[in-house]
DNA sequence: TTGTATGCGTTATCAA
DNA sequence: TTGATAACGCATACAA
C-alpha cells in the first residue's frame, strides 16, 4: 500500500512550526567586524587583542578587560581560516569512524567530541568504511584540513600512513586496540584478550566445539588470535572458522549463519567477533527454529541495544565505548594544551556480560 | 566474569598487523611544494597554474599539460586554508545529523558524502542533538567554518537561523521533511502524509481505536497531524497520546511502553512516529507477554535493520533513505558548480512495508 | 589567454 | 607588556 498516485504527485505539506517570528530584515545588514575594530575601540593594537585572546596571560589585566568589553560590544568573532593560514594549525578535531552503523563508535565518537567541544574545539567526524584505499586518501587530505588534532576508532596499519600522520606533528589518538607501539595517543582494548574471555566464557559453560565468525584481518584477527590461543589452552577445538570480508549491518551475520552448519558439523556454541555480526546469526538461527543457547550458544563483542533487547539477550565482551571516548577527548585536549600526559596510553577494561544466550 | 587481576593490570597486547614496511625515515624531509614552484618549472605564472587547476578551461591547452606536468612531479596540492581565506570558501560540505544511532541519517548521510567526494568535496559530519541550541550554536559557527555547502538531516525551524543560514550564500540542503519555504535546497519527505499512510493502515486493518507515540515536537507532531487527521476521516480514534521529549536509542521506546496501558485502556494498536520508538516497544510488549499483533499491532515509521529482523518484522513507513541523500548530493554540487537546477526542492515518496507487526 | 598588483584577516617575529 | 612589520599561500580584480 501506498499513497493514491494523485498524492504521490502532489504530496501534502509539513506544516512545520517556525520560531522566532521575523527576523528585521530590513535593519541595514551589519558590517563585518575584525580585530582592528576591536583593537580600536579598546585603543591598543591588533596584535594584543590577538594575544588577550589566545594567551590573555600576557596582557595586562586592564586591558583584558578593556579588550574583553571591546569584544562583547561589537560581537566580533576570530576569522579561523585566516587564523589558520597564520598559524598553520584549524581549530577542528577530526574523528574518523570505520562504520556509521556501529553503535559503539557511536559513542565513542560522541564522549569524545563532548570533551573536546566543550573547550572550544570543533569536532567533525568522517567515515573510513575499513578500506585501506579510503584511509590513505583521507591521511593524505589530512595534511590540507590541517585539524588540531585526530581520532580514530581503530589503528594505522599501514606503515606509510602511520608516517604521514607523525609528520602532521599534532595529537593522533588511536583506540580500539593496545599495540605495543602507537603512533602517539592511545586509548585502547586488547582484543586479544577479548578473544580470550569468550574462549574462557565458553569453556566454563562447559563446551568443547565451538565455531569463530569475524573479520580476517584487523580486530578481528586479534580477537580470532586470542580466542585460538585461550581454546588451545582450555582443551575446546575451534571446529569451524569462518571469515566475514566486511561487516556493515546485521545482515552480514544472517548471511553467514547458514556457512556454520555447510560442513555437516554440529555447532553447538559460536564466538562472533562483532556484535552486528552476533546478531545477525542469533536472528538468523532463531529463523531457523533453532533454540538459544540450547541448540546454539552465541557470545558476542561489542554490545548493542539489540544484544541486550532480545530474549534471552546476547552474551557480550564488553568495555564501555562512551568512557574510551571520554578519557581520549580528555588526552587530546591535555596534548593540545602542551601539558605533560603522564601517560600517552590508557587501557580500557573489558567483561563479560552474562546473558541468556550462552 | 573478566579477566583475573594481574590480566587487568597488564594487558595482553594486541600484536596489529603493519604493513609496509620501514619508510626510508633517513632521507632528507622534502620541502614543501607550493604553487611558485609548480609555476616555475612549467615557465607560467602562479595565477596560470591556478587557474589551470580550477578552471582549466581558460588556459591553453599546451600549458594545460606543462602544468600538469609540472604539479605531477612536484606533487603539489594547494594548501586548501589559502585557498579558503582567499576565496572566502573551503571545500568541505558539512553534513548535521540529529542522531548518530539513527540508521536512516547514517543512511542518507553516506549517500551524499559519497557524491561529493567523488567530486573532490571534503564531506564532514557534526552531530546536532535535536537540541535548538546546540543547533544555532553550530550554525552560528558556519560563519567561521566557511563550508562550500550544507546538509541537514532535518528542516531548520528557528527563523533566526534560517536567516543567519540564507546569509552564508552557499547552497543549504534540508531533508526529512516537506515544508512551503525550505531555506534553498530539500530534498524531502512528507512527514504529514506519513502519518497518514500509517492510519490508513490501521484503518484497513479493521482498528477503531489506536494510540500514538511520538515526539512532541518537530517531525513527530508532523506525522501526529497526519495520523490524526486521517484518524478522524476514517473514524478511528486515538485513545491515548504519549509525547517523548527525546528519542535518543531503543530504550526510550521501552520506557513507554507502559504508559499505554497507566489509563487502564485496552490498546490494541499503536504507530511509533519513529522506528527507535517502535523497536522499544515491540520489545518491551514482547517481555510484558503481549503476542504481536494479535495483543498489540504496532506500525513504525522509518525502518532499520532490527525492524526487518524481529519476528514478526515490523510494519513501518518507508523511504530510500540513501537515495534521499544522494539525490541532495547530487543537487548540492550542482548548485556548487553554479548549474541552473530546474528543481530546488524534491520529494521523496514513502510506502507502507507490511511485516507481521500489523 | 596570460600576467601584475594586491589583499584575504590573522599571527609570528622581532624590536622597543 | 606592547607594538610595528611582515608574511601565511593563494585567488580576485584588473590590465594587457
Amino acid at each position: 500500500m501506498s499513497l493514491s498516485p494523485e498524492n504521490e504527485f502532489e504530496p501534502t505539506f509539513d506544516n512545520v512550526l517556525r520560531m522566532g517570528g521575523n527576523t528585521q530584515n530590513n535593519e541595514t545588514e551589519k558590517p563585518p567586524v575584525f580585530i582592528e575594530d576591536v583593537a580600536r575601540l579598546a585603543g591598543v593594537s591588533p596584535i594584543t587583542v590577538s594575544r588577550a585572546i589566545r594567551t590573555p596571560s600576557k596582557v595586562s589585566v586592564e586591558k583584558q578587560n578593556r579588550i574583553r568589553e571591546a569584544i562583547e560590544a561589537t560581537g566580533y568573532k576570530p576569522d579561523s581560516i585566516a587564523r589558520a593560514l597564520r598559524s598553520g594549525r584549524t581549530n577542528i578535531v577530526l574523528g574518523f569512524i570505520s562504520n556509521m552503523f556501529s553503535q559503539q563508535f557511536a559513542k565513542a565518537v560522541r564522549g569524545c567530541s563532548l570533551i573536546l567541544e566543550e573547550s572550544g574545539y570543533q569536532f567533525l567526524i568522517g567515515e573510513t568504511t575499513y578500506s585501506y584505499k579510503k584511509e590513505s586518501a583521507i591521511i593524505s587530505d589530512l595534511q590540507q584540513l590541517k585539524p588540531a588534532a585526530v581520532f580514530f576508532t581503530g589503528v594505522i596499519e599501514l606503515e606509510e600512513n602511520r608516517e604521514q600522520l607523525r609528520k602532521l606533528k599534532i595529537p593522533i589518538m588511536e583506540t580500539w586496540a593496545y599495540p605495543r607501539d602507537p603512533i602517539d595517543l592511545l586509548v585502547g582494548i586488547s582484543n586479544t584478550d577479548g578473544g580470550k574471555l569468550a574462549a574462557r566464557h565458553l569453556a566454563n559453560k562447559g563446551y568443547k566445539e565451538v565455531a569463530f565468525i569475524g573479520r580476517g584481518g584487523g580486530r578481528g584477527a586479534l580477537r580470532y588470535q586470542g580466542f585460538a590461543d585461550e581454546c588451545e589452552r582450555s582443551g575446546i577445538s575451534i571446529v569451524k572458522k569462518i571469515h566475514c570480508k566486511e561487516v556493515i549491518d546485521i545482515n552480514d551475520g544472517r548471511k553467514v549463519f547458514h556457512e556454520l552448519y555447510a560442513d555437516g558439523n554440529m555447532i553447538k556454541a559460536v564466538f562472533c567477533a562483532n556484535e552486528l555480526l552476533a546478531t545477525g546469526v542469533y536472528l538468523a538461527a532463531r529463523d531457523a527454529g533453532l533454540r538459544i543457547p540450547q541448540d546454539l550458544a552465541i557470545i558476542g563483542f561489542g554490545d548493542n541495544d539489540l544484544a541486550s533487547s532480545l530474549q534471552p539477550g546476547i552474551t557480550t565482551i564488553r568495555f564501555d565505548s562512551e568512557a574510551l571516548g571520554q578519557h581520549a577527548g580528555r588526552m587530546i585536549l591535555a596534548s593540545l594544551r602542551g601539558e605533560k600526559l603522564n601517560q600517552k596510553t590508557r587501557y580500557m577494561p573489558l567483561s563479560v556480560i552474562e546473558r541468556g544466550s550462552t
